[in-house]
DNA sequence: TTGAAAGCGTTACCAC
DNA sequence: GTGGTAACGCTTTCAA
């Protein structure tokens, strides 16, 4: 438990003098720096946090609120945010703020307002207005992942970009009876599904398949995704002879759905998905990447930056999906196309 | 920004007294405490958290350590934790050690060093020696999940336990040739998939079917189940009539591929789970349940008893999974049970 | 280049 | 019951 003190007197200086060695501000003969640094060595010396933040303002901390970290791009943010800031030596402390939970006002109300941190990061949060008010009071920089807030800087995907191309492949490959899968039900990370159903609506409106256009709406999850083609899939009249899913998971489920009722991928029906979640490669999906893991990273960056400089203007970055062709796409069986593309047409 | 200097001089009292109102502790009279209350309120006064920790010598912060959050197990806890902590108005500060990396490293060796909190809780660590000595260093009360830890309080599952139930119930449908799939490639989560194998050992053994036993590793995930299934489950010959799964998600994954390979859950097939992932449901598995969330919650209960009585006895608990039933299971076909089994033994 | 001393915002001891 | 004041452990002027 040895304090500043110890370090000063073992090495023979001033506490002063012993700061200024170990912080590395100031002027410090080499002499006495290394002096300083053996006895904090010896001492296993090792700054209290919570005296450094109260003389220096500084918490070396950094706040991070999400609403979960059980889905999968927000625990690959999370520990790309986590991986980034331990190269840079801070402390990360995590809020997860469900919405609509008592939980989530309490973050917002109380734990928030200390200020442990000095900066947030936050990660898909989509906040309330009343919510924002208490975001911006806390006076510190704020980066947003997925969302954007007023005065904060944001990384986010293009995501109806991601979705409009992804659905022009399908165009591409003949297909004209597509399903939009996923995104709507029960589901509270909303603009996200929104965008990139607007994506796919898009895309189909300027392939004049306006009257094509079909929304199955599901929860963003592999169960939820295998209900919902199971819906889709049972009448074979008005199957659709593709599907692009609202996330991987769903287009996973989707799948597996499918294989269950005998439909082979691709070739009676393709499916593409978006995210390149970790169960892309197994199902063979064609998808839209993204890689949450350098989003995080990526906010660290931005974060660290507006806490050295808070002046500066927070930057909003705006990232491109990449398509990754696996095999669940391929071309239309022509005869399939047409006589779907009726059947969905009468519908 | 107002302190408690602030709210002392507006309620008329010295910072002493309005602190010995705010924190509840000391004599106050009832009028006095009004007004210091009333007070702050009115301005908004949020006492500096490294102000307090300065002078008191509590953070009133956990830390959490676990190798991954991306797994669910790790995410339910993680989850089960904050929501204990959140009720308690106690911070939580996240270290994500995953095993191997350069990261893990500098956790130990710099980031727990810091005391950042009053106590540690340590989800499935499994630490090296030199990594527990780090840990005992710290010098605070540390609670782990799954993994025991020698002076600190634990919460576990009875691992074993539930692997013998799951595979005895397996037997119970005459079930000889019982496979038992995941846990060992890859994976850093050693000691819960060991406690499980020697489970089904011990099952298996004492129903007179050693030579039975059929270990086949995999990577405990979805895709990992469903590749190590489609190599046992390739041949007619070999293949067994039932497997039981490391965790859910390999379950699902061995589901998956007998779908893809035409062979009927649980006609022809039975598959038993152990965690009662939320894939489960949706492949209606039977799973043997454990609660990680539970679990999270349990440690936040035994780590603050812990902080408020440093002396006590740590407690170690164990907990005992529950089967639920669903319909991936079923008495096998006596034909085919012979055949296999024959099969197996012949292997 | 170094040291003394004044904070940083609380709590807690000790008189009153 | 209440108030003065010394910690808590560090950083940061300001002089020397």
């Amino acid at each position: 438990m040895s304090g500043i003190a110890d370090v000063a007197q073992r090495a023979g200086v001033s506490k002063a003098t012993a700061s200024r060695a170990l912080s590395g501000s100031g002027y410090v003969s080499e002499k006495t720096r290394a002096r300083v640094l053996a006895a904090a060595r010896e001492l296993g010396y090792v700054p209290s946090t919570s005296a450094v933040s109260l003389a220096t303002g500084r918490t070396n901390n950094i706040g991070v609120i999400m609403p979960y970290t059980n889905r999968w791009f927000f625990a690959e943010v999370l520990e790309g945010i986590q991986a980034a800031l331990l190269e840079r030596g801070l402390d990360l402390t995590l809020y997860i703020a469900e919405p609509g939970t008592e939980g989530r006002r309490r973050i917002f109300e109380d734990f928030l307002a200390r200020k442990r941190f000095d900066g947030l990061i936050a990660v898909g949060l989509e906040p309330e207005d009343h919510e924002i008010e208490k975001l911006t009071a806390i006076g510190r920089p704020i980066v947003g992942v997925v969302s954007a807030g007023p005065h904060a800087g944001v990384v986010a995907l293009d995501e109806a970009g991601a979705a409009r191309r992804a659905t022009e492949h399908l165009i591409a490959l003949d297909h004209r009876a597509i399903a939009f899968v996923g995104g709507g039900a029960g589901t509270h990370y909303v603009s996200v599904d929104l965008a990139r159903l607007a994506g796919y609506r898009q895309a189909m409106a300027e392939a004049g398949l306006e009257q094509s256009i079909r929304h199955v709406p599901s929860p963003d999850s592999l169960p939820g995704g295998y209900e919902a083609a199971v819906d889709i899939l049972a009448d074979s009249r008005s199957r659709p002879t593709a599907i692009i899913a609202s996330c991987d998971e769903v287009a996973a489920g989707a799948i597996i759905a499918s294989r269950r009722l005998g439909i082979h991928v691709p070739a009676a029906l393709s499916v593409v998905g978006i995210d390149d979640h970790e169960y892309a490669e197994m199902f063979s999906l064609t998808t839209m990447r993204q890689v949450p893991r350098d989003q995080g990273a990526r906010a660290v960056e931005m974060i660290t930056a507006q806490i050295a400089d808070p002046d500066r203007e927070p930057e909003k970055v705006t990232l491109q999906a990449r398509m990754v062709m696996r095999s669940s796409t391929s071309a239309v069986d022509p005869a399939r196309a047409a006589s779907a593309a009726d059947a969905a047409r009468g519908r």
